[in-house]
DNA sequence: AACCAGGAGAGAG
DNA sequence: CTCTCTCATGGT
C-alpha cells in the first residue's frame, strides 16, 4: 500500500532537487506555460531560444511584437497562430493590470486568479503553473502525468483535480519550494524514463515509469 | 509512418 | 457536466 509521502520520498531520493521550472525570468516562465500546452519541451525550447535571440524573453517585448513575428518565433511549438496571438494578449493584459509580474506577485493569490481565468489560453494548468512558478504561490499543478501516477499506483480510484490537490497541500503545506519541486519530479519522470522507453525497463522508481505513461499500461 | 507531447476552448448532447 | 473536435510542429 503505497502512501502519497512514500510517492515523494521515492521521487526525492532519484531526483532530489530539480530546479524546476528552468527559465531566467517569470517572464520567460509565463511564456512557456503557454508554449508547452500539450507539446513536448524540447520543441518548446527552440521557440523560447528563437524569442532570446535578440534579448531577455519579457512581457513587454512580447506584448510590442507584431504578431507575426511571434508567429514566426515559436512555430516550433506547434499551434502557433493561437500561441501567438494568447501569448500576445496575455503578456499585454499582465502589463496593463498590474505593470509587471513582480508587482502581480504581491496582490492575493485569489485576485490573480480571477484575472487569469478570464484570459482566453490560461485553463487550469496554465493558471496553477503561472500562481506557482511565475508568483512563488502556493499550489500544486496538476498535468497529465500525476493524474496517472495517482490512479495507477492506487493512491486513488479515481483521481480528480480537487483530490489530488488536497492530498498534496496537506502533505506538503504551504511550501513552495517543495510544491515547484514534487511536480519537477513527476516531469522528470515522465521525461526521463517513460517516452522513449516504454516499457520503462529500468525505471530508478519502484515501478513508477509504468504507470506515468499510456504505453506499456496494465488497466485503467 | 503512425503516434504523441506538461492543454484549452468551442460546440453538442 | 461530459464527450468530441480543432489547433500544428517535431521527434521516435
Amino acid at each position: 500500500m503505497i502512501t502519497l509521502e512514500k510517492l515523494h520520498d521515492a521521487l526525492y531520493s532519484t531526483y532530489g532537487t530539480t530546479g524546476w521550472w528552468p527559465a531566467d525570468s517569470p517572464d520567460e516562465v509565463i511564456a512557456g506555460t503557454i508554449l508547452t500546452q500539450n507539446t513536448s519541451w524540447t520543441n518548446v525550447e527552440k521557440a523560447i531560444q528563437a524569442l532570446k535571440a535578440n534579448g531577455p524573453v519579457t512581457l513587454q517585448s512580447i506584448c510590442s511584437m507584431p504578431l507575426e513575428l511571434l508567429e514566426a518565433k515559436i512555430r516550433s511549438s506547434g499551434f502557433y497562430r493561437q500561441k501567438a496571438a494568447r501569448l500576445k494578449d496575455l503578456s499585454c493584459a499582465i502589463l496593463r493590470n498590474y505593470g509587471s509580474v513582480e508587482s502581480m506577485a504581491m496582490h492575493h493569490q485569489d485576485e490573480v486568479s480571477d484575472f487569469l481565468k478570464n484570459i482566453k489560453g490560461v485553463g487550469q494548468e496554465t493558471l496553477d503553473s503561472i500562481l506557482l512558478y511565475a508568483l512563488g504561490k502556493p499550489v500544486f499543478v496538476v498535468d497529465k502525468y500525476t493524474a496517472r501516477i495517482f490512479q495507477r499506483t492506487g493512491l486513488m480510484d479515481k483521481p480528480d483535480l480537487r483530490s489530488i490537490k488536497n492530498e498534496v497541500h496537506s502533505l506538503l503545506d504551504k511550501n513552495t519550494d517543495a510544491l515547484k519541486n514534487f511536480h519537477g519530479m513527476i516531469v522528470y519522470l515522465g521525461k526521463d524514463y517513460c517516452r522513449t522507453k516504454p516499457l520503462c525497463g529500468n525505471c530508478p522508481v519502484n515501478n513508477l515509469c509504468a504507470y506515468a505513461t499510456n504505453s506499456g499500461r496494465h488497466s485503467d
